[in-house]
DNA sequence: CTCTTGACTTCTACACCGTAGAACTTACAC
DNA sequence: GTGTAAGTTCTACGGTGTAGAAGTCAAGAG
C-alpha cells in the first residue's frame, strides 16, 4: 500500500516492534547468534535504523531484558508470607523456563525494572511479616532474591536436570572413598525432581526463617535451636 | 637466543602459557572485550596457534572457567556438617570476589572439574550428616548449590553493594503505599553488609535444614514448627 | 506554494572478529 | 638423506558493531 510504504517511510517501524522481533529472535537464537544484522533482517530494515532506536547493542540487549522480566506477572502480597515468597520465586522460575536463553540477561544488566521492585516489595514485606528486623530482612531479601535468580538460572542453563547416563558413569569413576556421598546419592539424583528441589528448599528457607524471628541469630546458628526445639 | 627461538619453533609457547595469558586477560578485560587475537597478541604469537590448541574460542572459555575453578581450594570435610555448608559458600565467595569477570562463565560451562566434585560432596556429605534422606540431600544439595552461585554471581556482578544515592533517590521516587517496605528498608539497605547478609542466610539455611531433618517435610512447611518450638 | 526543520532511514566504509585451508618450519625416526 | 607428524604462520572469507555522510519525507512557517 502506498499509505503503508508512506508511514514506513514517515517514522520508520515502531519502536516497539524491532524490541518484539529483536526478543523473539534472541530467545530463539542465544546470545552467540544475535546479531542487529539479523534483528534488521526479519523486519526489512536497515540494520542502522535499529541501532539508532537503541543507540548500541547493550542498550538493546537491556531492552530485551526488561522486556521479558515485564512479561511475567507478579503475584499480589497476601497475608500469607511463605506463600508470597514460593509465589516470587515460581514467577521468576517460569520466567526462566518460558525464555531460558533470555534470562541470564538479567543478571548483566541488573534489571530494576518495575517488576523488579513490585517483586522486592513482596518478599521485605513478607520478611517483615515473619517478624525479621530490618537489618535482617534487607540482607536475607537480597539472599533470597540471589537464591530464587541462581536457582532459575541453574534451571535455565540446564544444570538442575537429573543425571543421565554419561554423568552417571563418570560419577561412577569417581575415588569410591573420598566421593562416597556423591556416589551413593546417584540413584537420587538420577530420579531428581527440580520442582521438589525448588519446594524443599522453599520449605527449609521459610523454616529457618520463622527460626530466625523466634530465636534471633545468636541461637539459630548453633545447635541449640535443636535442644530448644526438643 | 637460538635455542629459544629454536624451542618456540618447535612445540611453540606451551599450552598452559597461552590459558595463563587468556585468563588474566578475560579477568582483566571482561568478556565484551576479551578475543583470541588479543590473547595471541600479548604472548606474541599467531591467533591460529591459540585457536589450533583449543580447538576454538568456545573450548577457550571453557578452559578458563575451569583454570579459575581450579584455582580455589576446597575445604575439606569435617564433622560440623554446619561449618562445611559455610566453607563451601566461602570458597565460591572468594573466588567471585577473585575474578568477578571469570565468575560468570562457571554458569555457562557447567562446569563439571574435580574442584567441582569435591565441593558437591561436601555438601552431600554435609546434608546427610545433618539427617536428611538421600532424595532431600540430592535436591538440596542442588539447591543449595545454586544459592551460593547465585549469591557469589549477584556479587560478581555488583548486585549486592548497598545502595548508593542514585538508587536512594530512584526508591524514594515509588509511590509509598505501595512500595511501603522498600521505602522503609532504605536505611538498611544503605549500610548492608554482604558478609553480614551472606551469614545470615547460610545460618537460616543450616536452621531449615536442621528442622526438616528432625520433623520432617510435612510439618516444616507449615506453622506447627514453631508451634512445636514454641 | 516554497522553504526550513527535524526526525528517521539508508548507504558506505572501517576496524575487528572467529576460523577454514594451505603453506611453511622444525624435531625426530628410519 | 627421506619421510612423518606436530606446531606455526599466512592468507582470505564472511560476519560483526557502528561512525559519518547522505537521502527521504511529514509537518509547520512564511
Amino acid at each position: 500500500m502506498a499509505a503503508e510504504s508512506k508511514s514506513r517511510a514517515r517514522r520508520g517501524v515502531e519502536k516497539s516492534e524491532i524490541l518484539d522481533a529483536a526478543f523473539h529472535l534472541f530467545a530463539a537464537l542465544g546470545e552467540a547468534a544475535f546479531s542487529i544484522r539479523k534483528v534488521a533482517a526479519v523486519i526489512g530494515v536497515d540494520p542502522m535504523t535499529v541501532l539508532h532506536h537503541f543507540g548500541s547493542k547493550d542498550e538493546l540487549l537491556r531492552a530485551i531484558a526488561d522486556h521479558g522480566l515485564r512479561s511475567v506477572e507478579m503475584p499480589a502480597a497476601t497475608q500469607d508470607w511463605r506463600g508470597d515468597l514460593k509465589a516470587v520465586g515460581k514467577a521468576y522460575r517460569t520466567l526462566a523456563h518460558h525464555h531460558p536463553r533470555v534470562f541470564p540477561l538479567h543478571f548483566r544488566y541488573n534489571a530494576t525494572g518495575p517488576a523488579d521492585h513490585i517483586s522486592s516489595e513482596i518478599v521485605y514485606r513478607a520478611l517483615r511479616n515473619a517478624g525479621l528486623s530490618d537489618e535482617s530482612a534487607a540482607g536475607l531479601g537480597l539472599a533470597f532474591y540471589s537464591f530464587v535468580l541462581g536457582f532459575a538460572l541453574a534451571e535455565a542453563e540446564g544444570l538442575l536436570r537429573p543425571i543421565g547416563p554419561a554423568q552417571e558413569t563418570e560419577l561412577n569413576a569417581l575415588d569410591p572413598e573420598t566421593y562416597r556421598a556423591t556416589r551413593e546419592l546417584i540413584p537420587a539424583l538420577q530420579t531428581l525432581d527440580p520442582n521438589a528441589a525448588f519446594d524443599d528448599s522453599m520449605d527449609v528457607f521459610t523454616a529457618g526463617v520463622a527460626a530466625l524471628a523466634k530465636f534471633g541469630p545468636s541461637t539459630v546458628s548453633s545447635a541449640d535451636c535443636e535442644a530448644k526445639c526438643a
